[in-house]
DNA sequence: TAAAAATACTCCATAGGTATTTTAT
DNA sequence: ATAAAATACCTATGGAGTATTTTTA
């Protein structure tokens, strides 16, 4: 059986006559008999009911029309399914992100990207950069988004934000009531809350490499594995904290937030993923960030 | 597009090899080659990710051959279903019957014929025997239960029930509390209760005749739709009937049945169907009845 | 260099066409 | 008499085979 036969047995079934049916078909209506006829023998079935001057379907015709459109309808939309992967709009794609991403840019991107492309299941996985990147390589993530770019020929890289630092403080705090930008140098004496160097290597270095160049090197009272615990010691005035200004939001009305003057010191967030990966979900996933997000910073 | 891409498709997803893919199909590897080459273009995606070396789907390709695999299914059980309407296995029958067999031999019938073809779906439509007659003409019902049995060309029938007459006495009456067989000639002055000519034509016009051939003209009180009613009013005591024996087990607590001496008086039950009707479904259930239900008579 | 897919070509099975017959209305 | 499907026979497309080349691990 082929689906020449199935789509013969469609068009006689609603021409109800062989000849129409054939010249709808394009073909001769010898060669159409024929195909109908090998297709009762191969089911074993009369499908229709021939009297040479009428032609009706059988029962068993009926039944077969109706599951021959399902087929059809089934088979067409399996195409199109699989089209849809090609354009990279059906299938699913596993994000793995930065615990620091999941107040700011995080949610922004997926809440567009779903409504864009809503046949694609987001998986998403908070991880550590350094986690990203050993997933990144056996495959459990397909894209990363992280905080220490650094290029490779493994891998590529899409910046996506650079935010400034910011000086968190809690209420109580002398400085807290200053308006004009704090310099480093003032916090020599503080305490420092900051995430461990295992969970965020790469703000752990920049702090520290801060503090350095201000001329002094923190004291550090409590290390956390996130970034929102940072936030939440500083609330209960145990130190201060030197975090993105994406964190501004966080508990704003028991911490106050103060720029750093003539900061130089930056949080970067990339998108990385395998320079060998040319899955069209993930590319349309790296374009639908650089077309619809970048610009909007 | 063709079922013959499809079944190479599976062949050489399955065995992630051409060569092995042509073996196991009984063909040749060039040729193989080819179809899923054309399939590709067709779709205008590729399927497989071909090195020289080795073979592997791609995400198209993966997401295709669950489709694939699931169209075979439904192909192969719309096969199946088809066969099924051809040996009279699957599809819907639309039964007549008289009021009459509703209490007796239509849910036994029913019970063990559904039982062996569940995958029929049953309708019952309670009817008249001439009601059933033009319902069958005009195909609103496939087969009749009826009890006017009377041969004709246009219709075939099948003797399924021949019963005698009971007559049902309401308790209170003198010659309910007699054991002997009733002579007919003893209800002469009783007050008859009938289901009327219109709705029950053959038994009214056999009662009248049983009375007229026992030599006398029977006092019909009251005529009724349903012979259901017919007992419920002998129960009341307003007079007296004469029913079918299948109907001895309704209000037994109230009404009492005795037999007719020396009784020729039957109540004929009999399937009927449109002798031009070759549908499986029915032919079978005709079967069904002969062999099932007719030997436990 | 060896294994596996792609190319190049050849062949023939069968899908499809043409002419005609059969059959029912 | 006519319309429509079936039969008989022919044609040719393209599916499948054989031989060979290309490619890469």
């Amino acid at each position: 059986m082929e689906l020449r036969h199935l789509r013969y047995f469609v068009a006689v079934a609603e021409e109800l006559h062989f000849g129409k049916a054939a010249t709808r078909l394009n073909m001769a209506q010898p060669p159409l008999s024929l195909q109908i006829r090998q297709l009762e023998e191969e089911m074993g079935v009369q499908l229709f009911q021939r009297t040479k001057r009428s032609v009706e379907l059988t029962e068993e015709g009926k039944v077969f029309l109706e599951k021959v459109y399902y087929l059809f309808k089934s088979l067409d939309e399996s195409i199109e399914t699989v089209r849809m992967v090609n354009r990279g709009e059906y299938g699913e794609i596993i994000i793995g992100f930065i615990a620091t991403t999941a107040y700011d840019i995080l949610p922004t991107i997926i809440k567009h990207y779903r409504e864009k492309y809503p046949a694609i299941h987001v998986v998403l996985k908070q991880l550590t950069s350094a986690e990203q990147l050993s997933e990144l390589k056996n495959g459990t993530i397909h894209i990363g988004i992280i905080s220490e770019p650094t290029e490779n020929e493994e891998f590529h890289l899409q910046m996506i934000k650079q935010e400034p630092m910011v000086v968190a403080l809690p209420i109580e705090h002398p400085l807290s009531i200053q308006t004009d930008p704090i310099k480093l140098i003032e916090l020599a004496n503080d305490s420092f809350i900051i995430t461990g160097r295992m969970a965020n290597q790469s703000h752990y270095d920049g702090v520290i490499n801060a503090c350095y160049q201000a001329g002094f090197s923190p004291k550090i009272v409590q290390e956390t594995e996130e970034m929102s615990t940072v936030i939440s010691l500083v609330s209960t005035g145990m130190g201060i904290a030197i975090v993105p200004a994406s964190m501004k939001f966080v508990l704003q009305n028991r911490v106050i937030y103060c720029d750093i003057r003539n900061n130089d010191f930056q949080t970067e967030t990339a998108l990385i993923w395998k320079s060998n990966n040319h899955s069209p979900i993930l590319h349309t996933f790296i374009n639908f960030v650089k077309e619809s997000i970048i610009p909007t910073l």
